[in-house]
DNA sequence: GTTCCAAATGTAATCGATTACAGTTTTACG
DNA sequence: CGTAAAACTGTAATCGATTACATTTGGAAC
């Protein structure tokens, strides 16, 4: 450390001392205006304040220009070669000489210098980037597949794009058309329908294009990987048959879609099997959400006969049914035993626990991005479709049909 | 429609029905073979097997080579113009006649042209994307803000990189160099830490960032969007106090963040003024899970004095307390009353529903966008924080303590 | 029929990289 | 030391757009 004279010392600290105190002010002002505009002049009372945070300094500094874009022009220039040098030195080290790469390395350094990704791209014609289209970011369990999808994406130096599509075409199609305009490489498709408008339907063709969880429907070009959801509908009614019930009540989701024909069609194969007719009158619900399971629950309580037993296609319409079920007095397993899908993470504490199918989604999101991989590098897939195993988890929420 | 002799139409018929009958031939092979993959030979049972989906006409046709790409030069010979001329018509078309226009938008048609995204984006210079980094994708707490990002992004033109970071700080630098490359234009962090490495500190400086939710450590220099953590804190200490609760455990999340603080100074502060004495054997926990939930409880229950009313940071760490508070044998709210966080949606519907602050996550969300598209276009901000207010929401996991 | 001006269109530079090809230096070896 | 081959570096074309500037066209006014 320099020498400072005790004086310096002082009328530093003094000085700072000032700035901090003035900050301050200048900080409680906008902060009291802040509250002001959000809650009106009532809430001021110092109590009810957060711990005042540390003053800021504005935006002022970022209203300047991006004047840290440096290129590959300037870095060599400062380097003292040519561009193509240190775009060698960069890609391709091997093809430079220690003493260049040295020499560029350093200017890189000096200059701050990244290399423009838009620009990388444009000249690869590769993007680096899969677009992938969610019906619905809420729901856990698709997110656990996207956890699978961005890992895989990342190691693999893919970056992924977030298409939340709410079901919605309009939003399929803005979304699909990312891929023909060379802002995406690929897509995964989480949900069932034809993703891209009429009119893109012929560029379409080409595209690399993955399906998870659902299959799409009427077409046979994408590859897609899914679970055996037949097999799972069939051993949950084994499971359910085994605890001695023969009245079923089911709560679908999405009727429209593969993974609901499959799964019912597994079920339907085992109640024929057993000698238990199958009514159109057990079927209720129509989308994937916990006010679906309440209003299941609601409907199949009304029949003559009510279910003893009912599957419920997803985690949430469980919980809904479970919720109603509840409200309505009725004990689960005791009187009603209750079936999930998914095991998203919360059905495993709920009260009870929901026996539930278990779908390795991570999993399914790596392979997916495995698969458009190959397929964006035009390379011969080994299998179109993959259809994983799942597990039957016996947990509380099914039991002994009442006698 | 053209005539056709019927015996051409009967050829044609056979022809198909052979192609067909080929197909499935050559579909229930592969499908046997992907089974024997995936499970082995012993789940072969016809009867366990999914309803046969279509025949596949495999992924020969996605071999070939990307021929679809068409580009400006193409339309504009097939419109006989120049390429000026195209991109005006797409870009400006009020500076064309409607005459080129329709011979423009007519090759357009023809050649199926969508402008290659990343060469429009190099010559702007505008990536058009921002970039969110997340903690933790599988919180619905989060989702609900991404479900506002992604909703405001995509109504002003934007698309969302997602940056999956698991809280790993190496993650982060990489997701937040994007903005560095060109590859976003602007960064959006949920977590409370500075997303650069050491290295790109320094250009960190300009680029464009927000953080929502939470306050980035050390950072002054850019603008954030959150909860009144520490009112929301008061509110719930005060809702507690008022059933007659007077012994309290805190079951907390990740303790370095500032909500952490802003809402352990909020119960601190109440607790102060109703001559509670704070001691810190009531703070256990430390992550955001249903797992800290359950530990956390178990921690608390040794206690000499056991809480009556505990805090848990967000409904998934109350979800696991509730877990295990019935587990051991409690009941809530009548021998422990329990607070959430965050009002995700199963809160409503656990047994009891959970009493928690409700943040309004989506709108944060919008917000974070608008705020971020201002800084991008190097437009004054009006305020560089902004305070949002919470509503609590008093459910069935509150109540009386016990006498 | 000129003249003039505005509107429409074309030419060519540009964005920031990569890379084929050409030119230069170094190395190896007789 | 000379020569060929290998290794390195530079020049300039290229990716697919946009856009400043130059040129052409069209129509109105006289």
């Amino acid at each position: 450390m320099s020498f400072q004279p005790i004086t310096q010392i002082k009328t530093a600290i003094t000085v700072d001392f000032g700035v901090i105190i003035l900050r301050y002010v200048i900080f409680v002002i906008d902060y009291i205006y802040t509250c002001y505009c959000l809650y009106g002049v009532k809430l001021y009372k110092q109590k009810d304040r957060c711990a005042l945070p540390q003053p800021m300094e504005g935006p002022s500094k970022q209203q300047e220009s991006l004047a840290f874009m440096t290129n590959i022009k300037k870095v060599s220039e400062l380097a003292g070669v040519s561009t193509a040098t240190v775009s060698r030195t960069l890609k391709n080290p091997e093809l430079v000489t220690e003493n260049t790469r040295e020499k560029v390395m350093k200017a890189v350094q000096l200059a701050g210098y990244r290399p423009n990704w838009l620009a990388t791209s444009v000249k690869t014609g590769k993007s680096n980037s899969i677009v992938v289209l969610v019906p619905n970011l809420v729901n856990p369990f698709f997110m656990r597949i996207i956890e699978g999808i961005e890992q895989a994406a990342q190691e693999k130096g893919y970056s992924v794009l977030l298409g939340d599509t709410q079901g919605k075409a309009n939003r399929e199609n803005e979304y699909a058309s990312m891929v023909l305009t060379n802002r995406a490489d690929g897509l995964i498709q989480l949900d069932h329908s034809f993703p891209f408008s009429a009119n893109d339907a012929a560029l379409a063709e080409k595209v690399p294009m993955v399906s998870v969880c659902e299959r799409i429907e009427g077409e046979r070009r994408y590859p897609f990987i899914e679970l055996d959801n037949y097999a799972a509908g069939r051993a949950l009614t084994h499971h359910l048959i085994s605890y001695g019930h023969s009245r079923f009540g089911i709560i679908a989701g999405q009727r429209t879609s593969q993974i609901h024909h499959d799964r019912l069609a597994g079920i339907k194969s085992v109640l024929n099997e057993e000698g238990i007719d199958f009514s159109e009158d057990m079927l209720v619900g129509g989308s994937y959400r916990i006010e679906t399971g309440i209003e299941g629950v609601q409907e199949l309580l009304k029949r003559d006969t009510p279910p003893t037993a009912i599957f419920c296609f997803n985690d949430d319409i469980a919980i809904g049914a479970l919720y109603e079920l509840k409200r309505q007095g009725l004990r689960v397993p005791e009187d009603v035993s209750l079936t999930g899908f998914d095991n998203v993470k919360v059905s495993a504490y709920m009260d009870p626990p929901l026996t539930t199918v278990d779908q390795p989604a991570y999993e399914m999101g790596r392979r997916a991005v495995d698969v458009l991989i190959q397929l964006i590098n035009r390379q011969p897939l080994s299998r179109t479709r993959e259809i994983l195993p799942f597990q039957l988890l016996e947990r509380g929420s099914t039991g002994p049909a009442k006698a």
